[in-house]
DNA sequence: ACCTGAACACCGTTCAAGT
DNA sequence: ACCTGAACACCGTTCAAGT
């Protein structure tokens, strides 16, 4: 057949293609030949425009990654706290809309652009509200920890619903397999719960650090 | 050659053989064949013992999960906030010395008895400390999403070490490939400051909801 | 430059055959 | 019951051949 008059694939086709493989049938569905299939095009095609499997998987978390919004630490009127709590939902909804990628985010954050996007927005925006720097590096790697944890452990499946698994073996789980029906609930639950927490206490924080500098801490 | 006179593999070796296997070469290096020839044995003996390749994986992150200390929860003198302290750091410890199956984590924890066997402990330590069966159960999920979080992002490598990755595009981050080096120190901080803000926030919880009562909770 | 089919070295899993 | 080798339907990736 040889080369078409106008090339039939695009990094950005193939990369949009993957997501909706995917988000449609799971990590373990995305193969050369499937995603090749879905194009239209034969297997080693792909290989024009993508090096390695691997690499086009970081890609694909990267657009997911890069949907997540980081207006809010430009924001002037923000406050670091609701900048940070706007920004974990958002986070946390961007990977909510493509759970089944959550696995793989524990390849290569440090080839994925859209992750130090991330990673600069949000220590500009704790430095400029007056955190220094090395514990604006901490809550940026911290909050992004419970986030992603909170993805990786919600869209997992959770409990098993069957009451007998817990009879006798398990002695404070015995409603647990009620757990189930209610696991969007929970999970969204103990995500607000775990970020008013983790702010409540980096305010504590933060109180005790301008108190130490003498209450002259500006902004 | 057929069936020798005493069982030449047993569930147990197999899981603990593919532990070493992961350990030493990630995730993707386990193979059933690769396994077996670990194991001193054809491929398909396998399925003697193990119904399938992604059972047999979880069975491996049991017995990581399995590592994680739980006497806290049943030791009187200790409070929940240093129960849940050293919990945290314990489930932490067990990640950090097997990396390479945290992003296994991911799958079916439904099915594994010890992940159970820790949301049992830590829901059955808080409800004993005072805390009602509805936040108990918030906080387990929360406390999960942390500590898993900061072992998927810990342990995958962090930022790139090559400081032309910055220049111009990430203005924040212009001393981000010094981070490398000191990517170990930065996971504890940013995770013991994370405990101490979640702990911290709990507490402040905690209290409120004693005062709501009247001041009259038991413990 | 960009597609193709053939080929290579892998996978997980099934199954008949052996003891 | 528990091992074997052969076989099936897959993988990711390379490469010569076509335009």
């Amino acid at each position: 057949m040889g080369r078409p008059r106008r090339p039939m694939l695009s990094r950005d086709r193939i990369v949009a293609t993957a997501l909706t493989v995917v988000d449609a049938d799971g990590l373990e569905a995305l193969s050369t030949r499937r995603l090749a299939a879905e194009l239209g095009v034969s297997g080693p095609s792909l290989y024009n425009h993508v090096t390695t499997m691997e690499e086009l998987l970081d890609a694909v978390v990267d657009t997911v990654v890069g949907e997540v919004d980081l207006s809010m630490f430009s924001d002037v009127g923000r406050d670091w706290r609701t900048a940070l709590r706007d920004w974990a939902r958002s986070y946390r909804s961007a990977l909510a809309e493509h759970p089944n990628i959550v696995p793989a985010l524990a390849h290569g954050m440090g080839h994925r652009p859209n992750s130090l996007k991330i990673a600069d927005a949000v220590f500009g925006g704790l430095v400029d509200a007056g955190w220094p720097r090395a514990q604006a590096t901490r809550i940026g790697a911290l909050m992004r920890y419970f986030v992603t944890g909170s993805a990786l452990g919600s869209f997992a499946r959770g409990f098993p619903d069957d009451a007998s698994v817990y009879a006798g073996r398990y002695p404070h789980l015995s409603e647990a397999h009620l757990l189930a029906e209610h696991q969007r609930e929970i999970d969204d639950g103990a995500f607000e719960t775990g970020l008013d927490a983790l702010l409540d206490g980096l305010a504590l924080k933060f109180e005790r650090l301008v108190s130490d500098v003498g209450g002259t801490r500006p902004r």
